[in-house]
DNA sequence: GAGGTTAGAGTCAGACTGACCAGAACAGGT
DNA sequence: ACCTGTTCTGGTCAGTCTGACTCTAACCTC
């Protein structure tokens, strides 16, 4: 497969693969989708959900894929974002494999497939283990997830995809809380997510209380702003 | 070159490249390097200067190449980060090319190479044109490397990246209305850059007067801090 | 009904921002 | 030497935004 005449240079022509950090929320955590590598070589360690790309296939495609046959035959609502790209020329020890990796949001908790040996771990756990008990570069990969995720939460309405539509703003605050595993005020909370043009409109009814009781909530919707103007910082 | 044994469905095998968007501030514009592409069939457009991944090359690496040999000898001092990765199955009516986007800042003007039919424009004019004036899908990486550029402005020290030091804060300043392509406050600008922990520290000596007068400037140089917080936004 | 919990509204001081003013220190021309 | 125009640098001031906090509403369980 030459692609223009005359090249000089030996060029590369390897495999192309998409990696997918699937995260949701769960009991109030946010939780990674990990699971075992099917390269023998790498037993005994985790991996994040990934396929080689397709001939016809685009990369958002490949990346569903992965994630679908993995969380099994119900597909969840899912926001894809890519993240970066792996390329590393000794990052698979069989043979060059340069691999895209995207974050996934899913708007329910992630069931594995019992297909393969597949596990729902802490992602904020996961993030802090040492990169030998991943396969590959996965470790740095689940590491720029859960950043990227944070950074995101400050400044896009990112956080409305981990949750199913009505929800409430309590629900929006544990989405939060979950990710910077931090509490923040819920009055102040309520109060930039409100004043924030287009990022939440109200929907119909009332949620009833949960089990600790405490007042019903209004539920909302997403709305149509992707950008949170001027950004929710969380100090560092 | 069969990665694991008994994959059902057929795998792509496709060749990977970079191609890089190179900016750099000359005359107080922004400016973005612009290649002929290799490729007869794209005669006439233009495109990014890319490169095919070698067998034993980074992606980083490659990128450096590519811009390398489009800008001739001299390798200036340039900040790369990695923008999106491109995919498409049609992007390429060759055959599938996968591209991993880079962003290039140089602290100094590029320098066509001699070698190449090579062109410098205004990068925001080159954001504007309509696709089909580019090869392949570069209008979306152009696109992408000037949203990204901008964005980035507001949180991070990355300006300083199109500066040589020590630089005044006048020239900093300037970096900021060439990419947001507005005018900004000295006085306020001064006051949110000196303030910010860790983004500039003093440097010794104090710059000569411009050709149009006024005060000599102090010189400054990067500070240690990479992010910028509070960010400074832009209003929109 | 008592006590606990969450939702939602409001207050207030401090931080930050944009607009603006004024002096300092240069260049160029008369 | 002097005036004009420019840029740098420091300052003020009002408006906005944020974090901490209080208070009431409306539910839960016991």
């Amino acid at each position: 497969m030459m692609l223009t005449a005359g090249h000089p240079a030996p060029v590369a022509t390897c495999a192309v693969a998409v990696d997918v950090a699937a995260m949701a929320i769960e009991d109030g955590r946010l939780t990674l989708l990990l699971v075992e590598p099917d390269d023998a070589g790498q037993a005994g360690l985790w991996s994040l959900p990934g396929r080689r790309v397709r001939d016809d296939e685009s990369l958002d495609t490949t990346a569903l894929r992965a994630l679908s046959e993995a969380v099994g035959v119900e597909e969840p609502a899912v926001l894809l974002e890519q993240l970066r790209t792996y390329g590393a020329p000794t990052r698979d020890p069989r043979a060059r494999v340069v691999s895209v990796a995207y974050l996934a949001l899913a708007a329910q908790p992630l069931i594995p497939s019992a297909a393969r040996r597949t596990t729902v771990v802490d992602a904020a756990e996961a993030a802090a283990w040492p990169a030998a008990r991943y396969a590959y570069d996965h470790a740095a990969m689940v590491d720029d997830a859960l950043e990227r995720l944070r950074a995101k939460l400050e400044y896009t309405s990112l956080a409305a995809a981990l949750l199913e539509e009505p929800f409430t703003l309590g629900e929006l605050r544990a989405v939060y809380e979950a990710v910077w595993d931090m509490a923040l005020d819920p009055a102040n909370f309520r109060r930039k997510v409100v004043t924030s043009e287009g990022l939440v409109r109200p929907a119909e009814g009332i949620a009833p209380s949960g089990p600790t009781g405490g007042r019903p909530a209004r539920r909302y919707r997403s709305g149509g702003a992707s950008r949170l103007h001027p950004a929710m910082l969380r100090d560092r």
